[in-house]
DNA sequence: ATTGCAAAGTTGGGGCTCCAGCCGTCATCG
DNA sequence: CGATGACGGCTGGAGCCCCAACTTTGCAAT
């Protein structure tokens, strides 16, 4: 805008463009840094920067010894980590240190896809997939629904390989390069409040994540927690 | 953890102890470049990034010519931008370019703070505030309701006061330091269904925003928007 | 006592450089 | 023909430096 506009700033708004109009699809490289030097004619700290600024955005992910790449869905904020309102700790953190219970219940049986699960993981709605589905307890009372879907070849089998996608996937030659997650709050639908024990009124925060490798998703899974007790909140990991 | 912690690691890490264990209370001061680099041992690169991570996670704000400081919430992460699901503009930029005609509604009659704006402000409940009322408006259907409540001394009076609180208030002698605010979504009020004609089952996001002069909040506003249309999205500045 | 001003300190933008560790590719060797 | 290893490119961490713009402070002059 001014006379005097940050030099970064012309790459970043450049860059921008490009992805938000489609001129840079999901997943298409991103000049490296002795490129930007070149092509915008600034410095390395200033291609760094705008680099910085743009994977801050979510809009491009960087990978050690490859590359940056415009993230698979642009459009959504990657969450780092969120907390509860009254407690600084992060959710997962404040589970284990609030001494709760954590019970693994898997269901090997394969299930349809559905189109919701289909569309996210680019199969047919027939496709027979694994569902595993993590239960977090505390006093007896459920505290979250995890459910995870993936192919039948990738389906865990030890407590350890359950524990960890990113390892497990590894493990079958398929390497996890993003995460994409999508966090927001709504009211729960009826199987929910019955599994949860809701009383009415109660809200939950929905996250769904989607594994990715390369430019096909691998894995997803759709997380509810009930509560009015934190809003979602977001830190860029910087 | 591991043998080779990046080094700026260590300094975030105790500046974050510090605040989150209350050693180092909102809107105290924390040590400039130069003293970090001297009080850690780190060259200034890792001191710089360090300040910049810790203002990423909205523990800190940067005052140019100033300092970094403790941010008054530092609970609550600081929102840059938030968009539409479908839509990848700001909202508020969306608006003006959707054509959409803006009025302004404002009340000069003084009305009693009552115990939600008085904590927020900091002030008995009796306390007399001008109450300020924007009306976003498109097709001759609310879109947006938005109040604003600041002490009678700081009211607006012409078009362009109303336009920007900080400019206002610094006419005043006020000197707004920082902005907090809090969003979250939620069922929308009875009161809120009715003036925003909403159909049942539509929730609205709700913004809370306060300006803070130093250690004293001086503006507080409401922002209620109809709309399972977005999902709440946080894009940090870096 | 109040005002004005200069000096010192601080942030944010920017430049340059070096290096470890990782990734891909390509050529060479068994 | 397949495996191995070397090499070049890339990111992320880190160091040092310079400067403009801004704030704060303290001193000096009115």
């Amino acid at each position: 805008m001014a006379t005097s506009d940050p030099v970064y700033l012309r790459v970043v708004e450049d860059i921008r463009r490009q992805i938000t109009d489609g001129t840079l699809p999901p997943g298409a490289p991103i000049p490296s840094r002795a490129q930007l030097t070149r092509k915008y004619q600034v410095g390395e700290t200033a291609a760094r920067h705008a680099l910085r600024v743009l994977a801050g955005e979510g809009l491009i992910i960087g990978r050690v010894g490859s590359g940056h790449y415009v993230r698979q869905r642009p459009d959504l904020t990657p969450l780092h980590r969120w907390r509860f309102l009254d407690h600084p700790a992060p959710f997962a953190a404040d589970l284990q240190s609030q001494g709760r219970r954590v019970t693994w219940d898997w269901h090997s049986e394969p299930v349809e896809a559905g189109p919701v699960i289909a569309r996210r993981l680019r199969l047919p709605e027939s496709t027979m997939l694994t569902r595993t589905r993590y239960v977090y307890r505390g006093d007896g009372k459920p505290l979250q629904l995890a459910t995870s879907y993936e192919l039948r070849e990738f389906a865990p089998h030890t407590d350890d390989e359950r524990r960890s996608v990113v390892a497990r996937l590894y493990a079958h030659g398929v390497k996890i390069t993003e995460i994409v997650e999508s966090v927001h709050t709504r009211v729960p639908r009826p199987a929910e409040s019955d599994a949860l024990d809701l009383a009415a009124g109660v809200h939950v925060l929905h996250v769904e994540r989607t594994h990715w490798a390369g430019d096909r998703p691998v894995e997803t899974s759709d997380i509810v927690i009930p509560g009015d007790r934190f809003r979602v909140m977001y830190s860029m990991p910087v």
